[in-house]
RNA sequence: GGUGGUGUGUCCGAGCGGCCUAAGGAGCACGCCUCGAAAGCGUGUGAGGGUUCACGCCCUCCGUGGGUUCAAAUCCCACCACCACCGCCA
């Protein structure tokens, strides 16, 4: 949610975000006419409410005749304070509403337009020149890594099971994306999958994203599409001692529906529904937002260089941030069997719209609470695998494991289980 | 799954229809005392919101959500969490 008071004061500032984001800036004039009627509500309310209670203490003292005239009037009083204060809650929900249709405001520097019109900041790092070029998925199944087949058998399409070296690699990658986190003061966390309702829409998944999350009916619980959920969750309706970020790195399974991706990404391990992460989450003053921001980057691209893949780092288009995120980073890792980049990481700065939501604060110098901001970015994924086995795939089949991984793995190269 | 109990401010804890504008204690902050400290004494001590140029005034919040009543921390209903015991499973 955004600020209301920067809102009220500067509306401009909100429609431009909009028109950046190619998003529609009556939402905008929505919120404010919203928010005008809430407060008009409020004032009514209060003023009968506070004649109510005066009156009520009249009517303990007083007795007899006095007392029946009084609670004459108590009783239309009490009327007219029920019917003022069903209009506050009816405004109230109107006004939450229309709050949460407007997305976060666009942080300055942020290319304009959509998917495709993203800045590349940098490349890194060297395309291996393959001479035979095999795709994960043939090479996962030469080494006996990834049962796609298997995985369709039991549980449907875009299942699999990792097996064997597939199985180890997966947990090298993570042991040695959370030994880094560990070595740069991150909380290691393992949280939750399944969460509350409440927990689902206060970190915003319950709105565009809707139908990308699985929902336990019987139990009324989500699985999470990310630990960013549990760990943005963590601290909510919490005043925390900010003098420097608290950040996690949290390990979970990641589940989501890939609905209306029909078609897309259908071989391997590229889309699934259902994959492993390390999230990297942090908490800190707004003004140090943007900094941490290119902090967790940088942490990200550490990683990167660990598994020694080339990526490409980009400066993602204010039309596709996704409503909570002000900025967005992603770092794309090269596959060889596609010829092009494929997001391996994102980080988002979500600036103070995520802990409005979740009601996560911190003291300022005077001692009072001020709304959070809150950062996430991938630090490791089942997806790093496939760049892992493209880019380090030799001839015979075989793959050599980054140095980084090996005393992870105990070993420095992956050889085909059949020829 | 069943039965019973509990849920109050930073913490402990009283309150069980109307001076609750939430007692009392602890903690914390400041001040007095002191060479300094402890003890003691005094003062203050939550969050959100509305309104106001401001001082201030007002409203909401006693696990959550409903209900009864002129009036709810207090009564009723539902839910949630925690504790204890029983059953079941490992």
């Amino acid at each position: 949610m955004i600020d209301l008071r920067l809102l009220r004061d500067d509306p401009d500032v909100v429609r431009a975000s909009q028109r950046a984001r190619g998003e529609s800036e009556s939402s905008v004039d929505a919120l404010l006419g919203a928010d005008e009627q809430h407060r008009a509500a409020l004032v009514r309310f209060e003023k009968l409410r506070a004649e109510q209670k005066g009156l009520g203490k009249q009517v303990a003292r007083a007795q007899g005749d006095e007392k029946q005239q009084l609670l004459a009037r108590t009783k239309e009083l009490a009327t007219a304070v029920k019917a003022a204060d069903l209009t506050v809650t009816e405004t109230a929900d109107a006004l939450r509403a229309a709050h949460l249709a407007v997305p976060n405001i666009v942080a300055d520097g942020v290319p304009a337009g959509g998917e495709d019109d993203f800045v590349t900041l940098r490349e890194v790092g060297e395309k291996p020149d393959l001479p035979s070029v095999r795709d994960h998925l043939e090479l996962g199944e030469l080494l006996g890594a990834i049962d796609m087949e298997r995985g369709a058998k039991v549980s449907g399409a875009r299942f699999y099971f990792l097996r064997g070296v597939g199985a180890l690699l997966q947990l090298a990658l993570f042991q040695c994306a959370l030994a880094q986190a560990v070595e740069y003061g991150l909380t290691p966390m393992i949280t939750p999958s399944l969460v509350k309702p409440g927990t689902m829409e206060g970190t915003g998944f319950l709105g565009s994203h809707a139908t990308e999350v699985y929902r336990l009916e019987a139990d009324d619980l989500y699985l999470v599409g990310t630990s960013e959920v549990p760990l943005a969750a963590y601290h909510s309706n919490e005043i925390l001692d900010l003098a420097e970020p608290q950040r996690y790195a949290g390990w979970s399974s990641c589940y989501r529906r890939e609905a209306g991706s029909y078609g897309k990404d259908t071989r391997g391990i590229i889309r699934v529904h259902q994959f492993d992460k390390i999230e990297m989450f942090s908490y800190c003053r707004p003004e140090q937002a943007s900094d941490e921001h290119l902090r967790l980057l940088a942490w990200q691209e550490e990683m990167l260089g660990k598994i020694e893949v080339p990526y490409r780092v980009i400066d993602t288009a204010a039309g596709d941030l996704g409503s909570s995120a002000a900025r967005k980073y992603d770092i794309e890792g090269w596959v060889p069997s596609q010829q092009r980049y494929r997001e391996l990481t994102s980080t988002s700065n979500c600036t103070t719209f995520q802990a409005r939501r979740l009601g996560v604060r911190y003291r300022g110098e005077d001692g009072k609470p001020q709304v959070a901001a809150t950062l996430n970015g991938t630090l490791a994924t089942t997806r790093w695998l496939v760049a892992i086995l493209e880019n380090h795939q030799q001839p015979d089949g075989s793959v050599r494991v980054p140095k980084a991984l090996q005393p992870y793995l105990g070993r420095d190269v992956l050889t085909p289980v059949r020829p």
